[in-house]
DNA sequence: ACAAGTATGCACCTTTTGGTAAGTACCCAA
DNA sequence: TTGGGTACTTACCAAAAGGTGCATACTTGT
């Protein structure tokens, strides 16, 4: 009588092997794309990077106006963290109208580089996201 | 005189060409990541996309139990979501103890892709960003 | 003298997000 | 008959995240 339930698991499932296994291998994560979540995720932060591999180092004001509609609360929040995540630097100047930049630690820089992909993902397929985007808020308002 | 203020403005600022420029093409999104961003945004939707990506369909239960810690509430409500914005695909068997199971349509696959690098960042640096998370940890139970 | 720009800090509030616990309808195994 | 598994749904709540507006202290431009 089949006590055998290999049939009920996940059957081999060829699967997919063009995106490679992510195992977990430090408590306290899932895996490697867990971890780098717990360090990205904030509204502004991929933009933040982003911005800094490109443009190099960036005064604080001109930040601001980079990202846009971020508001200096969050901003210089988010900023924070990422210092303390040891992703980028701040530079005081010590000047008397303040002056102050950010710019990328080699660690935060090799994370900027894992977001070109996105980057790009984005580009390309910008088109059908924002249709996408458009249906849902129709209905929103149809709805409400 | 000097109404020429192009030295206050960044100076060239001799860019890191190793990020590609990230430019704005339809209106709604700053750039290609701000478009990626708000479809993956959402907990667990990044670790959804790329346990489909690894594992190919998968039913709801076992996709519960993957993703470690998730409610039923917050996943159904991802995978409609990934579903509404055109990454996965849900399909119903119509059987009777129900069965279901979500895959990744080709857009979603392409996204996955992209997720890669970040997954691959995660596990080439979870030391690091463990070794950061920890000191935030005692910190705040220190202030506390 | 006054407004504007510089980089923040803080109090307060709203929105968004996520979690808990219960319920559903049906089946199978003990 | 009880308990567990299937894939959800709903109502209610807590916490996190983000936004607004005001204040600072000093300078430069008008």
């Amino acid at each position: 009588m089949s006590s055998d339930r290999s049939d009920l698991l996940s059957p081999p499932a060829q699967a997919q092997a063009d995106v490679p296994r992510c195992t977990p291998n430090l408590p306290g994560f899932t895996c490697g794309l867990d971890a780098t979540l717990r360090v990205v995720s904030g509204k502004w932060k991929p933009l933040i990077l982003y911005f800094l591999a490109q443009d190099g180092p960036t005064r604080y004001g001109e930040l601001r106006r980079a990202v846009r509609d971020v508001s200096d609360k969050v901003l210089i929040q988010q900023l924070k963290e990422l210092e303390a995540d040891g992703l980028i630097k701040r530079t005081d100047y010590k000047e008397v109208p303040p002056r102050v930049d950010y710019s990328l630690t080699p660690l935060g820089h090799s994370l900027a580089q894992a977001l070109v992909p996105l980057c790009t993902w984005g580009t390309e397929h910008m088109a059908e996201v924002s249709r996408v985007f458009a249906e849902r808020a129709t209905w929103n308002t149809k709805r409400q």
